[in-house]
Parts: structure tokens; C-alpha cells; sequence
DNA sequence: CATGAATGAGACTTCATTCAT
DNA sequence: TATGAATGAAGTCTCATTCAT
């Protein structure tokens, strides 16, 4: 008789998505069962599919939720009257943030979704292009503007962006990177330099955004 | 009368192979069925199991034959006395020209294997990452000979490499970027342009060994 | 709105394992599928694998769930204060009155794993000695006390006393012995009275208990 | 050119029969497959199928051929004129004895035949029951001449005979009983003095036939 | 006789999803 | 909402047997 209003004491479904995270983190999305999500949210087999549909929709809204934040950053990014390596490095920095905050997440992400090119990232191959499309119509400002050169297409350096943050979040994930506070705020930079200033010595007066450490 | 040698008139071992090369691009390896694989060969079902143990060890056979061939044409590339954007330049043409010639081979490695993070991509991790080192290797020669920054790690430059370079070819893949004799012949130039020159524009009088198109 | 209680209505694991007893004794365990039993249980075949691990769970849980009953009687037989000659009858007649009771289940337990030397009774080997040991121990007690002969070890006694009684429900399951309550309890009488009296025509004055027929 | 006679320089059926033995009393019938018993014999997978029709048909030969001689030999051992006491030891004797000689051999036909009650048991019941019957016919003749008891039914002493002397061997082939030279002479002397003495302690002046130890 | 590659039916087990309560 | 028993389709792997050479 105690709580009367509407709102349960927990959001179940909340509690399931959380609790398919960590799973699916850890035992990777094929590998695991639709009772060990109930059992590790601690909730009835059942009630998962009082929520969901299926088992592919828990994945599906575990990426929609997050990818659609990244897609809304990109464009906030895009929108802003800085320098398009101070926008790469914003976009590299809320990804790599994303990580820091939430490994698990971005793990199931990357590895179930993104990176699982013949199941899920077919499925959002859409939505995921749409991050290209973001990073593309940066590149391509920035060689209108003459900052960035123009003998490399726009979809061409967005993919070789994206591909480069996204090895190295692998990197991480699979411990073929060393993980830390100090090691993620390089890794924005290094991203940065390497796809804005290549590897070539030249002679560097300025860097990213005055963040070199 | 004729073929009296021990060598069989077709060698369905291999037969079997090249028809998993097929299946598992068309229909991904956990969507196909070991029957797809003999249908598509044209042998008995059982014979799959003559020669193989398990499914997965017909996809891990595909992949250690292709790797260890990229294995090879790495150390052999950077034993050679050329400058190390060259020697970038050929390993991904060497990646390049892989796709070329056999683009389903190349996408089951890359689709089910190298990004297939949590099955076949965390087996063979060990063979996955010593190609990054070998990358790393060049980069770290490069730094020590100065022809490359050395502000960013080897390691971390060979996984922004790799993984641009994996990237480009998931575009080819799943179509989010034009193929072609043209298009393959570019990548190679844009990728080592992108990662070894940088987006920024900078006045450039020389390009990778003259192959700028 | 009966039945209110947690109980339900029928226990399937029950009629699972019901059901096993008589399509095991019908078909033979490894003749016999797993659907044989679904179909016989009236259940759903992936039913028997909500409630068994395997098909060989299912024998397991019924050679186990009696034989434990069993191993109890010897030992409530050896506490009681009988002549060694009635103890022994006593745990005939509990053996041959499980067969008249239940015969499906004890010819399975008898035929699929008591004298299947190289399957379960291998398994079951530990559970099988503990009823030679019990009757062993019986065997010990009487000679120590006089009653039986010392130059027969008690291991070789049990055994060949558990030899005579399971040839004799073997004969029953294969007809190779008549069957019928007369039977059953001739057998009884006759078993102890081959092993403890002998063969050998001797001047008889008492029998078993006074159980002669 | 050599060997011009038909003998040929090695029984390739014969090896390949006694290859059966050791693998089938090694891995059991069931869990072999036809190529252990190749391997073992050291021929050809296919010369198996030039001499046998089928797996099934290697171990009914083996069988039989031993089968067969342990018929005559209770056929031959009732014909002699001695008590029947001693004809059980006969018997008793030549079956330990085929143990002690050939111990993977009696293995396999009591395990994977005469005790698989639900295989090759059934397939073979008509001759293991000539063996009880040829028991019975000298227990039947021993109470006509008043040597043996006649509340006994001689299926029934058969029966329970040849079932002790079943599970000594058993107790062996496990290791239930101590094996050993002395062990078989002694087990030989036992049976016979339990089946036809019984467990009984009574005033015995004569032992079987002068063999007790 | 001898070889061993080739055949293919068969059975267990898994697990996403449904449904009665 | 919540529960968890019930469903059944699907797919891998085994291995006895056949057959071409």
C-alpha cells in the first residue's frame, strides 16, 4: 500500500539494460544466454521480454541510446566556430571520454556492433555511416577553407578517422594499448596529430590546441 | 590412363576451402551451415569433416594461410633499404591488392576474423598483433633515423595505421566507399598521404615516391 | 481455483523420469532418443533438458535415486540382530521385490548400468562396490561369529552372492526363468539356500527361516 | 616373386581379429571406431571391410570362436565319469583359466556380450544359453544320482552358478578382487566350495577334490 | 588383396521465444 | 508487472559403411 504514485522504486528495464551491458561486456553478445542478463539484473526470465522483443533489441537499444548522443555531439561539434583540428580533437575527445566513463558501453559498441560488420553493423550500418557523414562534412569545410588538403576525398579521411580512433579504443579493450587517466588524454592528442599532422618530421611551431603534453 | 602420380584429379581439401571462401562471404560465417559449405563445394557433408575437425577450423585455416603470407610481406618490407613511407606504401598495397585479387577472402579475414573481436578476432589475437608490431618496428626505425615524429608511440602509430587501413577496406565492403582499379590504386596513396603527411595543409612539393595520381 | 498451493498440478520431472524408465526397458538407453522420451512423457522435447543436463542425466538420476535405497536396506539389514542366513534373505527378497514392483525400472538398472561394465557401470562403479561391501561385511560378521565358513573371503562370498541374485532377475528380464509371485519367492529361498547351504545333498533338518516352499 | 604357396605370410583377418581384442578391451565396443581397430591391427581402414561385414561382425567372431569351445568343453566334462562336483570345477577351471591366458579376450565377451544384456547379449542368448543348459543337464544328473539337492531347480543352479562365476571375473576385469596366479587357482576352489558347500560352517571332512589350499 | 577418400543418415544439445498463471 | 516452465526449430559433429582405384 506504500508507494502509490506511477513511478516503480526501480526501473526495471533500466536494470536490465545495465545488467546486458556488463554481460554482454563480458561474455560478448553470442556467447551468452537471455537468463544470464535476467540473472545478473536479478530479475525473472521472463520480465526481459516484458521489455524487450528480443535479445537483439537489448543490443540494439544499448547502441541506439549512445550512438545517437555521438551523432548529436558531432554535430554540436560541427557547429562551432573552431578550427576543424580543435573539432577532430573534440570528437576524438568525447569518444575517448566515453570510454573512460563507461568501458563496458563503448565496449559492447565497438565490439558487438560497430566492429561486427556481418550482424549488427549491418543492421546500423545507417546509423554508423551517419558518424562518417558527420566527420566528411568537417574534412570537407576545412578544405573548402584551405586548412585541410584536397587531394584526399572527404569520405576517404572521415574513414580513416574514425578507423583510427576506433583501432585504438580496440587496443584498449583487447590490452594490446596500456590503459590510464594519462593514456587516454594522449590518446586524443596523438590521434589528432598523427591524422592531422601525419608522422612525417616536419617542423612543428604549433600543435593541438596548445594540449601536447 | 593418364594421371598416374599420387596427386589426385582435384584436390577437394581445397575445393572445400575455396567454397568456405564464398559461403562465409556471402552469408557470414555463424549464418551459414557446414551443408552450405559441402553444397557450395559439391562434396558430401562428411567430407568436410574428413579434412577439417570443426567449422571454425576451416575459418582459422583461411585466415593463418592469408595472415602469415601478410606476416611474411611485412618483415620482408621493412628489411628492405627504402624510406619508411615507402615501406608503409607497400604494406598497404600488399593489403590492397589482397582485397583486389580475392575480395571475399579478404572480407571473411577482416569481417569474421581481424574485427570479429570476441570469437575468432580474440584467438588469433596473437597473430593480429604481431603485424602491429611489425608495423611498429618501421615506425620505431623511422623515429630513430628521425624521418618520423617522435612524439607519438609506435605502437600507437602502427594501430592508426592498421586500422585505417582495415577501415578503407570495410568501406569497400560494405559499400560505404566507390571500388575500382582506379579507387584501390588511390587508397593506397591517400592512406600513407593521410597517415604519414597528415590532413593539414602544408606545402607539399613531394608526394609518396611518385606514385601521387 | 483449485489447487492454490506451489505444487504443481504434475510433476514433469517426474513423468520425465517415468517415462525414461519404460522407453529405456522397451528400447534399450542408447537405442532409444531423447525424443522417445519427450513423446512418451507427453512433453516437449526441450522440456527433458529444463529438467537433465543429458540423456545420460536422466539414467543417472534413476539408477542413483534406487540404488541409494537399496545401499540403505543392506545396511538397516545388517544392523538388525538376524542370523547372518536372514539377512541375507532379507536383502534377496528386497531386491527381487523391487523387480515384482517396478520390473522396467530394475531390468534398466540392472541391463543399462549394473552390467553395463564399460558405460555407467563404469561410472557407477564407487555406488555398485558400497553394496558388495555391505553384503561383504555381513559376510565378515557371521564368520567372525562362527556361522559361516572363514576360508571363503567375505569380498569373494558378496560377490558371488550378488552374482547368483542378479543372474537370476538377468534370467527374468530375458526369460530365461519363469516368472510369477510363485517364482519370486522360490527364487528367494533358492538363492540363499544355493549359497548358504550349497548344492550338496547334505542331511537337512532346518531351512531358511522357515521360508521353505 | 617369393612366396609363390597360397599361405600368405601373415593372416591379415586374424590380426586384424586380434587387434579387435585389444582395442575393444581398451576403449569398449561402443566407443571405438572401426579405424582404432585398423590402426592397431596396423592395416588398411577398408581390408576391415574385406574381411568383416560390419564392426558388429568382428565381435560375433570373436565370440563365437570362444563360445563355441567353452561349449565343448561342458559338453566334455559331462561326458567324463567324475563327480559332479569336480565337473563344476572343470568347468570353473577352463573358464578362469581362458581368463588367466587371454584376459582381454574373456574381457570383451563378458563385458560387450554375455553381460550387454540389451546388444550383443541379445543377439547371442540362444548360445549363452546353452551354456546354462549344459550346467543344468549336470546339476539334473547330479540330483538323479542323489548327489545333489533336489529343491533346486538346475536352471535355476545353473543360473546361479554361472552367475558367480560371472561376477568373479568381473571383479577382476574392475579390479574389485585381487588378481594374481594364486588368486586364480584359489577363486576356482571357492566358487565351487560356495555354490556347492555353501557359506554355511559345517562339520566338512572333504574338500574338493583335494585341490583346497 | 589392399587402400583411404567419400558418403550421408542420425542424434544430441542449445537457447530464443512463448505463454499460462 | 512478474514469473519461470514449456516449446521446438536448428545445426554441429560422428562414424559405420561404400567404392573407385
Amino acid at each position: 500500500m506504500a508507494r502509490t504514485n506511477a513511478e516503480p522504486a526501480v526501473d526495471k528495464r533500466r536494470l536490465i539494460l545495465d545488467a546486458a551491458v556488463r554481460v554482454f561486456a563480458r561474455q560478448g553478445f553470442h556467447t551468452c544466454r537471455v537468463s544470464d542478463i535476467a540473472d545478473e539484473a536479478g530479475v525473472a526470465y521472463g520480465l526481459v521480454y516484458h521489455y524487450f522483443d528480443s535479445k537483439d533489441q537489448i543490443l540494439d537499444t544499448l547502441f541506439l541510446e549512445r550512438w545517437d548522443i555521438l551523432l548529436r555531439a558531432i554535430q554540436q561539434v560541427d557547429a562551432e566556430e573552431i578550427p576543424p583540428r580543435e573539432k577532430l580533437y573534440a570528437i576524438t575527445s568525447f569518444i575517448v571520454d566515453s570510454y573512460r566513463h563507461d568501458p563496458d558501453l563503448m565496449q559492447v559498441i565497438i565490439v558487438e556492433v560497430t566492429r561486427a560488420a556481418n550482424t549488427f553493423g549491418r543492421t546500423h550500418l545507417a546509423h554508423i555511416r551517419e558518424a562518417y557523414y558527420g566527420i566528411a562534412a568537417i574534412v570537407e569545410r576545412a578544405q573548402r577553407a584551405g586548412t585541410f588538403r584536397s587531394d584526399i576525398t572527404p569520405d576517404f579521411a572521415a574513414l580513416a578517422f574514425y578507423g583510427a580512433v576506433e583501432q585504438v579504443l580496440t587496443g584498449w579493450i583487447f590490452a594490446l594499448l596500456p590503459t590510464g587517466e594519462r593514456e587516454y588524454d594522449q590518446a586524443k592528442t596523438h590521434i589528432v596529430e598523427t591524422i592531422c599532422g601525419g608522422l612525417d618530421q616536419t617542423d612543428r611551431t604549433s600543435s593541438t590546441a596548445g594540449r601536447a603534453d
